[in-house]
DNA sequence: CCTCTCAATTCATATATATGACTAGTTGAC
DNA sequence: GTCAACTAGTCATATATATGAATTGAGAGG
């Protein structure tokens, strides 16, 4: 023993074992955004691995976006901020040039609520806090959500001033509830506005809708968050890369 | 000298140099699709490479999904299929469960024309082939598509015997014009049904519908195609996961 | 003919080490 | 004080090597 390792499997290669153990203290705290990791020949020594074996799981967080390496200073937690990533959904061009910024956010309602049956699916509990916003862009509405994460894992979430609300809330998860949200899958249909949505979003009732709906998960996988957003069909789109 | 590599920058890491040397081996067919590659020992020998550095290289096109290894086996030419990836877009699910197949593929032109604008810029040149197709499952029409493949690149194309055509288009590209495609980027929005396209789908005129305009890219990341095409919105629906 | 065993081949993991490139901070000359 | 040179620390590239795990094919034995 005396590895270092987190408990885990030990039929697991050397390299993947650093992986997880690395990202389970990342997602701890333990070194904080934007600060340098131990060298690798330091992380060798405290593992008792060879610096090749520690790169080769180092690689890994790189890969997933979760480290960043700057040759000759260190090794860095990155902040992730792909909340924004929904946006890529809606192509919000200034017809000058290709200024996309991030929408601001108005709150609507925040509240302890039963979770539908869809989000509580999603999150493996019906307890949830439900967020409602309008996010708009120079004072047009273009998205229309509602989120909703599990009581228990955000106590207090209610309570929270509603200065501390920027435009994402992933970093707000983070800060406030050291919750990192690592991945997510966003399921995309079209729909059709209803009564509510329609005034939101300033659109007529029945106009055609782009439907998103999101589930977050943080680094061990588990669900984090669910929420479905609204858009205006008309001025939907995405861009993917396959390869 | 006597390196081995094609030529190219000297001042790029051996590594970078080794993938893309086999890339542009495995693009002029020297390996074809599921044949092994010569072991990573006997590339280092022919490269002059620690297998170290050989498999630094090997990973990277490992990655990018254009080789495959197969443990104790070899590292095989991985035969790109993802034409079908267009269909992740829709679900077309049976009641029973889950079986997606690829639908079946009617060819209704195939002729020399002047891309439009839209094809001719993606594509870089406005000679080219149009091919439109219905595509099918189980006798209903799911998807129209109208694609266009520059005309230098693919000569005969038009004459090629109907029986070559598949459900897929990108195997026939491959097997006879050498051409493979490497990746490809899917732009996604919603439109209504014009007259046409409404007809071949069953549709009425003005219904919604979901876009899909994509360029294809061969492995030296030249355009090899631009495609659009139309499907009815309800029926819409795609996933998409973010790292 | 079939099946089991064994050996060769191939990728997978891991170590140890060396050199280069880049960064950031310190020192020292002016 | 300013700026250049130096230096220690860090990641990047590369070699050489050893052992393990998975696959494949050849042969032995039934």
């Amino acid at each position: 023993m005396a590895t270092g390792f987190a408990s885990m499997d030990d039929r697991l290669p050397a390299y993947v074992r650093l992986r997880d153990t690395l990202a389970a203290r990342i997602a701890n705290g333990e070194w904080t955004s934007e600060q340098a990791l131990p060298s690798e020949a330091k992380l060798a020594k405290e593992f008792g691995l060879s610096v090749g074996t520690v790169r080769k799981g180092v690689d890994g967080l790189v890969q997933e976006g979760l480290l960043e390496r700057r040759q000759g200073s260190g090794t860095f937690v990155r902040a992730p901020s792909f909340d924004a990533t929904l946006f890529r959904f809606f192509q919000f061009r200034q017809i000058d040039g290709s200024q996309l910024s991030i929408p601001s956010s108005h709150l609507i309602l925040r509240s302890r609520t039963d979770a539908p049956d869809e989000a509580a699916t999603a999150l493996g509990t019906s307890e949830a806090i439900k967020i409602v916003r309008l996010r708009s862009l120079s004072d047009e509405p273009v998205l229309f959500e509602e989120i909703y994460i599990p009581a228990r894992l955000f106590t207090g979430f209610e309570e929270l001033p509603e200065a501390s609300f920027g435009p994402l809330l992933y970093p707000l998860y983070f800060e406030r509830f050291g919750i990192l949200v690592k991945r997510a899958t966003d399921e995309l249909g079209f729909g059709r506005a209803a009564a509510t949505v329609a005034t939101q979003l300033r659109l007529s009732e029945g106009d055609p809708l782009a439907v998103i709906r999101r589930t977050a998960f943080d680094i061990e996988d588990k669900p984090i968050e669910w929420r479905i957003a609204y858009g205006d069909a008309e001025r939907f789109r995405y861009r993917s890369d396959i390869s």
